[in-house]
DNA sequence: TGTACATCAGTGAACGCGCGTTCACTGATGTAC
DNA sequence: TGTACATCAGTGAACGCGCGTTCACTGATGTAC
């Protein structure tokens, strides 16, 4: 039975957010769509009335959930002075509750080596989102010659997401929390000595 | 037709190789016990004279692939003094060369997501290889205090690995060379800032 | 050292299962007059 | 505004396929005497 405009866009967008907590729980492989489409209220067979493949919703889901992470942190950091702000964006990022909830976490640390793989579209996705999380962090960066501006952001981008994947493969839970708490403060010293 | 003892141990050693550079070039999920024996030259029956589960692979591979990786990071540094081996280490993991082949990389940034959700004795393999390369760096840490050095060791050895991992992601070749260039630039600032 | 028998590495077919994708069908929505 | 028809969102069965795992079988290796 066919569905108004508003309903079908609706539908889709359930979709894309039941897709976004199956991957980033279980892998984008081991997610199938049977289990997303029972997630979002649906049956498997009407997949195709909105996608032209997985890919396509892989693609669609992980710029959809790093686009709400990034504003999620955005506005958590609104109205703060400049250098607590990026302290205030690391310890968020680099947190016990980022690593022990990956279903509503950053897909790049959820996702990042299975990204790598992915079709080009996909890797765009995650590539304009690792973007906006880098630029996100170099507005809060002081005294940082305009030049090594993009370089030193994407390097404290590239330790805060190493840091959730190890955190989360170290099943010792005194070396799981030592790699948070060393990230932060390399990161946290880093930013100090440039004051 | 039975094999001997020495024969025997050598197909369960070519049966890891062959797993490893499976794994890290297809993924865990997506490397099928099938192609690896007939990667090491077998048919799949003859798999579980060797391992109990695809699981137990997954473990014995990862952790080897590990110590040799370290293995050769350390004979690498032999005899290079200590502050000059630390960056010796750093810009041969976080090099373009490590970045264009997973094949032969590190398992932490080949697969590392998928670590995270691995079964345990994976997990602990992981953590172990993990820990390795962190005390192989800690050992070219020079004037840090001593209980500060497992968390520096690990917050390097974390961001060595997502700069990796988030360089194989990014297409834009800028960007992503701009992650290796910024990755090796801040570690080198940090341990200089120490002497 | 030689013989008889048990062991077991490797083969290739088969198992059930879940995957992504396709399809005929239903009936409410959207569109053209 | 009202009617007739085309569109298409969603269902549920079916598709071929490759997965991890099991198994009967073969014949060389290992072991016990």
């Amino acid at each position: 039975m066919r569905r108004s405009k508003v309903e079908t866009a609706k539908t889709r967008e359930r979709i894309v957010k039941a897709a976004g907590a199956e991957f980033l729980t279980n892998g984008i492989t081991e997610a199938g769509l049977a289990a997303i489409m029972r997630a979002a209220g649906l049956t498997h067979g009407g997949f195709y009335r909105h996608f032209d493949s997985k890919n396509e919703l892989v693609a669609e889901a992980c710029g959809k959930i790093l686009g709400s992470l990034i504003a999620g942190l955005e506005s958590h950091l609104d109205g703060k002075p400049r250098n607590r702000a990026l302290l205030l964006l690391v310890d968020r990022y680099v947190s016990r509750a980022h690593r022990d909830r990956p279903a509503t976490g950053c897909p790049l640390a959820g996702l990042g080596t299975e990204l790598a793989r992915a079709d080009r579209k996909t890797r765009e996705a995650a590539e304009e989102g690792l973007l906006r999380l880098s630029r996100l962090i170099a507005r809060q960066l002081e005294d940082v010659s305009p030049k090594k501006v993009e370089q030193e952001s994407l390097a404290i981008t590239a330790a805060m997401v190493g840091a959730i994947i190890l955190a989360r493969i170290a099943p010792d839970p005194r070396i799981s929390n030592s790699i948070l708490v060393g990230t932060r403060e390399h990161i946290a010293r880093a930013a100090r000595r440039k004051r």
